[in-house]
DNA sequence: GCAAGCTCTAAGCGCTTGCTCACCTTCGGG
DNA sequence: CCCGAAGGTGAGCAAGCGCTTAGAGCTTGC
């Protein structure tokens, strides 16, 4: 199944957050009024607050199960067996298609972390860390086994997952390439950046 | 010279761009208040519109003078002399440092689009396309010259400089690394990508 | 030496915002 | 058959929003 909101609950609850998606990642959580959310949910104003403190919370609860599954999509890839070519170019493939398919759930989860609450963000920021180093991990086993050659880790780490989450930006459903091409150019392009020339 | 906002005049609504700048920078255009802007340059909330018709010509004022600046530097990259791989690096190294060292006017430059007026946005757009134009005749043009091997010219493009504006979300003034620093990182990483391997 | 014109302010208007509250409905268990 | 809990609504509050207006102060041209 692996339905994308399927673990919120009850359904009012759901419908309210897929509303929230939507509406944050057309107009930004700030310019994005809690009648607009309630009214795309067919609900009224109030009833957003039966099931959420505050348009913060919703915020929060999105940005935190889109966090929780790029982490394991980086981390099944980065445990996955075959060579670290072959776990970095899953990597990428996967995390990509995520940001192209899901492009309207990534565009909050990855441009609406300001908006957060102090300690929210925090939290937030933990995953992200985690992110970042299960990508790291993969470099330096293809580094140590030979197979890349990568000067800088930690900063080719940060330009393969900045090249991955900027795909949110400015993928188009409407547009020529598929979410599948997106992930396969972009697969290849980050191995030619790690791999030993001549 | 080259002061960053040197053509704004006069003086008063100068100091009110610099501090929108800042403003929309840190909390996003939507949340920015105009009493926000005016009281960062010393001045009563009336005293924007004097200078500004509205809070969104302040942001189409940043936004086109911003990417006007953008246009410049990947014209100047593209036109000069070297051979393709040359102006690459160059494109890149001079492109990523501007992302860094102005990461400020950048951020709102490149995340702030969608709160422009149709008509305004129409515009920036056409800015953005030629300068996607002058990173994609680069390339070209070390394909034709058998410099690079680059199966996809469009998604390497839109790959590059979406890996270059994407500096702007990260960048951190605070951090390790310098605009430099940044810029060399990237520039090797893009030859990478699009030289012919073995 | 003063009218004209520009810049700026204090006050505030009309509206929208996030959120609350009194009340209504639905429904399973004793 | 009634009851209390849970989920929903319409109306509306206090605060904050973008922006306007009346008028004060300063500079300038004749």
């Amino acid at each position: 199944m692996d339905k994308p909101w399927g673990e919120v609950t009850p359904e009012a609850a759901r419908k309210l957050l897929v509303a929230a998606v939507e509406a944050f990642a057309e107009r930004g959580y700030h310019a994005t009024t809690t009648r607009d959310i309630a009214g795309r949910a067919g609900m009224s104003p109030a009833a957003l607050y039966i099931h959420y403190k505050t348009k913060e919370e919703l915020l929060h609860r999105i940005s935190r199960i889109g966090h929780d599954k790029a982490l394991k999509i980086l981390q099944a890839a980065a445990e996955g067996p075959g060579t670290a070519a072959e776990r970095l170019d899953g990597a990428v493939r996967s995390f990509v298609r995520w940001h192209a398919e899901r492009h309207t759930t990534a565009r909050v989860v990855q441009y609406e972390l300001d908006a957060l609450s102090e300690e929210h963000r925090t939290e937030i920021v933990e995953l992200r860390r985690r992110s970042d180093a299960a990508v790291r991990r993969i470099l330096n086993d293809g580094v140590k086994a030979g197979e890349f050659d990568v000067p800088d880790v930690p900063g080719t780490t940060l330009a393969v997952l900045s090249l991955c989450i900027d795909v949110a930006r400015w993928f188009n459903a409407q547009g020529r390439r598929t979410p599948d091409e997106v992930g396969e150019l972009y697969a290849d392009l980050v191995l030619r950046m790690v791999t030993a020339q001549k």
